[in-house]
DNA sequence: ACCCAGGGTCATA
DNA sequence: TATGACCATGGG
């Protein structure tokens, strides 16, 4: 798919602490209103964790406001940054290997395992395959996966199947979810039409 | 008016 | 382990 499509332009950020904030932000939420609320923390020269952690609620909800489900963000976001900043920064938490860098991660409020795992990938480049809604789709209509195994059972799967080249594990996450947009929802609306937009998965899969 | 989006937490059984 | 309620904005 890659040779087909290129590459996506795929999570763009001018830090690494702005693709974990944006991880966080876009929990059951389109980009584009992530990118608002990315905007306001610019705008505000608050995207950084010690003034997320400065800030008030109130102020940090407003920032946050066009990506949904601001107050629980606001809340989250803090004991991200807060988590962050305890352990020394991105530059000490590199140092740690990936299976206990994930479990810290996830110890933290509001940091679930597609959180983790986008954060892991995106900002910490390892190899770490993310499974989301998309991904149990798309691999379900194929008959590839039963579509609803544990997240960690699905992971491995997609790890043990693909090699361990950084750039694939990126770019094919980014071509699942491009794409994933276009398929029917659970109840396929026409066989035709889902068989279609699958076409792009065959071949990549097999 | 309805459905959905690049999920996670918490209470309950 | 496995559901269900809840969070909330913006676009189709």
């Amino acid at each position: 798919m890659s040779g087909r499509y290129g590459p996506r332009y795929w999570w763009p950020a001018d830090s690494k602490f702005e693709i974990m904030v944006g991880a966080i932000l876009t929990q059951n939420t389109t980009w584009k209103n992530v990118e608002r609320a990315l905007h306001n923390l610019k705008r505000a020269g608050a995207l950084d964790p010690d003034s997320i952690l400065a800030a008030h609620h109130k102020r940090l909800a407003s920032w946050l406001r066009p990506s949904g489900y601001f107050n629980v963000k606001s809340k989250r976001l803090r004991s991200f940054c807060g988590w962050l900043v305890k352990n020394g920064g991105v530059g000490e938490l590199q140092r740690m290997q990936t299976p206990a860098l994930r479990n810290a991660l996830l110890s933290v409020y509001g940091v679930g395992r597609e959180t983790a795992d986008d954060i892991l990938l995106y900002a910490f480049d390892r190899p770490v395959f993310v499974i989301d809604a998309y991904t149990r789709r798309i691999f379900s209509r194929l008959g590839l996966i039963q579509g609803n195994e544990d997240y960690d059972v699905i992971r491995h799967l997609f790890e043990s199947k693909m090699g361990k080249r950084l750039s694939d594990y990126k770019e094919y996450h980014a071509l699942i979810v491009v794409h994933g947009r276009t398929v029917c929802r659970p109840t396929p609306c026409c066989e035709e039409c889902c068989i279609r937009k699958l076409c792009a998965f065959r071949g990549t899969t097999s």
